[in-house]
DNA sequence: ACAAAATGGTATGAACTCAGACCATTGCGC
DNA sequence: GCGCAATGGTCTGAGTTCATACCATTTTGT
């Protein structure tokens, strides 16, 4: 048998679960609403419901969504016609918290930036192969009309989230919506802890537009060439003040 | 504000990670061990460690050693020079099993076709980018000698499946080995439920090695183009045969 | 006004997980 | 041979999580 090869293990194994379903559900639905997919306003599903989705028990659901009202993001009513809404108005990047960003962290970061440049040209190439039809071409003409309106800065973080979500549940992957979704969720959270940067929401647009209409055309080389050229231009920008 | 999009909830939410860590942990350390990142005859790290490695306790590492003592795939020696030793023989692909795949298997089964897709090729763009040294590329080779030194096929599955992570490895990222281990896991499942199809080892061996060829050579496009197709020929032949 | 339904709120006991300490066994170095 | 060190084996008490009821509040429909 040849020998073992040392350099597998250390890459392949890998901290089983984020420990704590409660962490796991905080986590999973503030970065939902944070990212718009729950808006200002919207009622988030019952809890019965909730925890069905997630798969965790109503206690351990309820102690998340405590946490979350806690935190000011969810406000409950009860009974009929009750529910949980969202509260948490977007947030505008503040400078401040940049000091404080931990080396493993801005590895992450780093690391996410990489995962982008494949995952989401990847998703765009299925959503454009996938020649999605009907209700999904509204969606994805929807969410592009969504983040040109956007005005302010938080809102058009929002929506621009929301667009690149929605790119990638037309792949009609689990896999590929998972791994867009945590790329995105890291996207978000670097983009709060950094100074404001004037990004250049005019070519984001325009990039956006081309990739829609390379998306409902079918043409998949297009439509991943124009992703990779989107993630290219956000990389190097946040590259650029994280490390 | 815009009204909710109703269709990204239900693609983003999911289920929160394993609940029962002791069977993540089982299903971590199967997956490594007949993926061949421990082959046969080798001795796992001390359970302290890979505790740590895991983010388990020790008390639950124990309970998923058990188990794997107990399918079979390890052995287990006390004191000093002692500890845990791989037995699983890589076993080849029974044609019985392929009856009882149930549907939403199936359907996870294709999805990660779709997702290699994006990802391996991904993988192999990234590994040819960064322009690897010293022992990387010396790794790489010898995955693919390994690979090319198969005779048996259960040897060549494993040695194929090093070989991949080893690519994914060069990229340097945990984001992209954790998708590709994931990807090879079910592949490996794949594979072993359906049945022998005389895959053609010598198309797949000109093409790790052109593969390998490329990334040394630094030559990024080329590589991710002929992982493409090395997916796509994998993909084809399954796809035809699990429906 | 009243009943039904939908929703959040509360309670309980079992099972799982954790951290840490300590025990038992074996091989290595002197 | 003897002691140390490395390893697996065991125990315990506290904290989480779960499943399953049941309670309380509010809106809707008649």
């Amino acid at each position: 048998m040849t020998a073992s090869p040392q350099h597998l293990p250390e890459a392949v194994l890998r901290p089983v679960r984020g420990h704590h379903a409660f962490e796991a559900c905080v986590e999973q639905l503030a970065t939902a609403i944070r990212l718009g997919v729950y808006p200002l306003g919207t009622t988030l599903p019952p809890e019965r419901e909730l925890a069905a989705i997630l798969h965790v028990s109503r206690a351990t659901l309820r102690e998340a969504m405590a946490a979350l009202r806690e935190a000011g993001l969810v406000e409950t009513r009860r009974g009929r016609g009750g529910g949980t809404v969202v509260t948490l108005k977007p947030r505008t990047p503040s400078a401040r918290a940049a000091a404080r960003v931990a080396p493993e962290r801005r590895r992450d970061w780093l690391d996410a930036l990489e995962f982008r440049s494949v995952v989401e040209p990847g998703a765009a190439w299925l959503a454009a192969r996938s020649r999605p039809t009907g209700v999904r071409r509204e969606q994805l003409e929807r969410a592009l009309a969504d983040v040109q309106a956007a005005r302010k800065p938080a809102a058009h973080r929002q929506a621009d989230s929301r667009f690149h979500l929605t790119v990638a549940s037309l792949a009609n992957s689990p896999r590929v919506i998972e791994a867009v979704t945590s790329v995105q969720a890291t996207l978000h959270e670097m983009l709060l802890a950094i100074p404001v940067l004037d990004t250049n929401i005019a070519h984001s647009d325009r990039q956006h537009a081309a990739l829609v209409k390379a998306i409902l055309a079918g043409n998949a080389a297009r439509a991943r060439t124009v992703m990779e050229e989107h993630c290219d231009d956000t990389a190097a920008l946040l590259r650029g003040l994280v490390g």
